[in-house]
DNA sequence: CTAGGATTCAAACAGTCGTTTGAAACCTTT
DNA sequence: AAAGGTTTCAAACGACTGTTTGAATCCTAG
């Protein structure tokens, strides 16, 4: 492994941007802390930029390969397939990985949101990219366990992701297992109970233009 | 009015920390768009954190206070509170606050999640304290309607300002009534079911001792 | 009208940032 | 063992940051 100064740059670096920031945090610091000279992120990943991406689309690739292999299995396992199961793979990929980084939780569901809010537009656009894969997978999929269409769906799924990133941020300990059956019992309520209010005056809209 | 540039700066604050961060937005950005010298801003706010803060705290006052009011109203009209009602009261003044400051819709929303994100110390204490408050009437409000305890209550609470805080972020036009009126249905749908999964073995935890 | 506090202003302060550079050190391959 | 590419290192670069300063200006109260 030549490259473990790289991967220690990678470690470090996720972790001093979930807990200070993007702007916050500075190459002296991750290097000093990586043990590495400072001209070795440059060096690695070229800028500072491109680390931070670096950085997401590790984590953002591991998490959503996850999701959709999850999502097959309870595709394989029911023909209507079951909701809470649908959830269940969506939501409890990303409670491990804020688990199995060692340490602190809800670290990367930390870095999303900021990654988010900071709504840098390349970091943005790449990982809407990464995302409108799964979350078009999922939707299907939640709208053939309700039966309804994916049309209005992706609202609902919104609500889920935000709640998801939300608690996950700020859930420390071995708790995220009772937080994850809660999240999925509330959002399988929630989605069931909006997909009554469909048929009203949509017919006229998607249903035959 | 003496202090036009004092509000002149916090607008024009709040908006580049919408849009840009708070690390990323300079004072020299701030002050030159709020047509101010540069140290105008350590002359009326001390600082660029004390600004910061200053920037939350006028509209955290606004949105809370306007909670609450609209809570009371509700509690005022029946006993048992309507659920939907009273996820109204804490949805509603959220989304009116966005559209209301012209223009973008979900800047606000964008800058509660930076700050929640960033984690910073002195700030998210500050929300903390501003919110529990808000929280606590809430949960006993939505405890009263559910007719149970709000001990587990917080939880989905979180859920649902997680939600909240997430869409409203990127919902940009007047669509934002219907979005509401979805997270009303949403979040009052996953309330009611997770009320039922109580009693269980927590009679001897909290109930007794 | 004028004294005095409040506000604005241009300029400079010390410090830190990301990036670049060119030489040293390391490691593999011939 | 010598050559050549890869990686590390100390040092410096220019640019930009938040803050301070002291004089200029504005505004109001006596």
């Amino acid at each position: 492994m030549t490259d473990s100064t790289r991967q220690r740059i990678l470690d470090t670096a996720e972790q001093l941007f979930a807990d200070q920031g993007f702007h916050a945090t500075t190459l002296r610091q991750i290097t000093r802390e990586a043990r590495a000279n400072l001209a070795a992120v440059n060096y690695h990943h070229g800028s500072k930029d491109a680390l931070i991406l670096a950085v997401f689309q590790r984590r953002l690739d591991e998490l959503n390969s996850e999701r959709l292999a999850r999502l097959q299995s309870v595709l394989d396992a029911s023909d209507p397939p079951d909701l809470e199961n649908v959830l269940g793979a969506f939501i409890y990929p990303a409670l491990l990985l804020s688990t199995q980084s060692a340490g602190d939780g809800g670290r990367f569901m930390r870095l999303l949101m900021r990654a988010w809010a900071e709504h840098a537009t390349q970091l943005h656009g790449t990982i809407a990219r990464q995302y409108s894969h799964v979350m078009r997978a999922f939707a299907d999929a939640v709208s053939r366990a309700l039966g309804t269409s994916p049309d209005n769906l992706r609202q609902q799924l919104d609500f889920l992701i935000g709640a998801l990133t939300y608690t996950m941020a700020e859930t420390t300990d071995g708790q995220v297992e009772e937080t994850a059956r809660a999240l999925i019992r509330f959002g399988c309520a929630g989605l069931r109970d909006s997909a009554l209010a469909e048929v009203p005056q949509n017919s006229l809209k998607e249903n035959i233009a």
